[in-house]
DNA sequence: GATGTTTATGCAACATTGTTGCAATTTTAT
DNA sequence: ATAAAATTGCAACAATGTTGCATAAACATC
């Protein structure tokens, strides 16, 4: 690892009051190399089985309780979080963009240039949050 | 059970060339009385534990293929399923309403009336499925 | 750097959720 | 009423997620 992204990684681990652990370290570099939405299975796999399943359970709900990521949505049973590149605060998680997926490669990905657009609900609702996923083919895979 | 409900439902499953049986039956009784979306667990809970999982699994999963319901994305492990109000051909559903899902009462319900919105996405993508969920409070819950 | 305190990790055991093959039952068509 | 086709229930398994507790690592202080 770059001794650039270690530095990085640390940074972000400290100004989440977090103590710098080699787990947590893997599964942030992890995230960094991806540049897509991982899920619990990918952290297993990719780190090549180096840590213990239930840690990994703990460090992402700890990550999302910190909001250094948030969760995309899914049909299917698979929870997918990817890192949040902007201004998201402890216990006040808001993503301002759409997630994109792509029914080729199965890779899911933020699309921080695409803004959510405005949602008019019928009257009597209260909208807090608005989740976008769209699927279709990426870039990659025309 | 209402003899008019009845003869509906014995319609739809004649209409998606499906045999009448009781599960099917009363898996669309229960879409139908909650108006909301339901989860596996729900139809275990309502169906008072009458049917075994495995043919609740395999009932829903006909009812996808066949176009009758829907899934509505979730952020964690639970799957929930909507039954279509409108035109759904087999194995070429698109939804084209918004999902709401209250944060106080937990029920998820279609918002018929609420189109998606035109997404532009970035230069390379290409779209085939929108879904919005949007949460928030609900009419009932404020 | 050593030391005590706090925090995180790994293990075991368990709970929940989803899948597959096969025999028995039900539905449908004749 | 009967045969063929489809559905169901059971058993066994696989995958995913949770909890308690002892051990190990990280941190703050000296």
């Amino acid at each position: 690892m770059l001794a650039k992204q270690k530095e990085l990684i640390v940074q972000l681990l400290r100004s989440s009051k977090l103590s710098i652990t080699d787990t947590r370290v893997k599964i942030l570099e992890l995230f960094l190399k991806s540049n897509g939405a991982l899920e619990h299975a990918d952290f297993e796999k990719l780190s090549g089985k180096s840590f213990d399943r239930v840690t990994i359970y703990r460090t992402l709900q700890t990550f999302l309780d910190k909001g250094i990521v948030h969760k995309i949505p899914t049909t299917d049973t698979s929870v997918r979080y990817a890192i949040c590149k902007s201004d998201c605060r402890e216990h006040e998680h808001h993503d301002h963009h759409v997630h994109f997926r792509c029914e080729e490669c199965g890779s899911t990905r933020c699309l921080e240039e695409t803004d959510i657009p405005v949602i008019s609900l019928p009257k009597g609702y209260d909208a807090h949050n608005v989740e976008v996923v769209v699927s279709g083919v990426c870039k990659e895979c025309k």
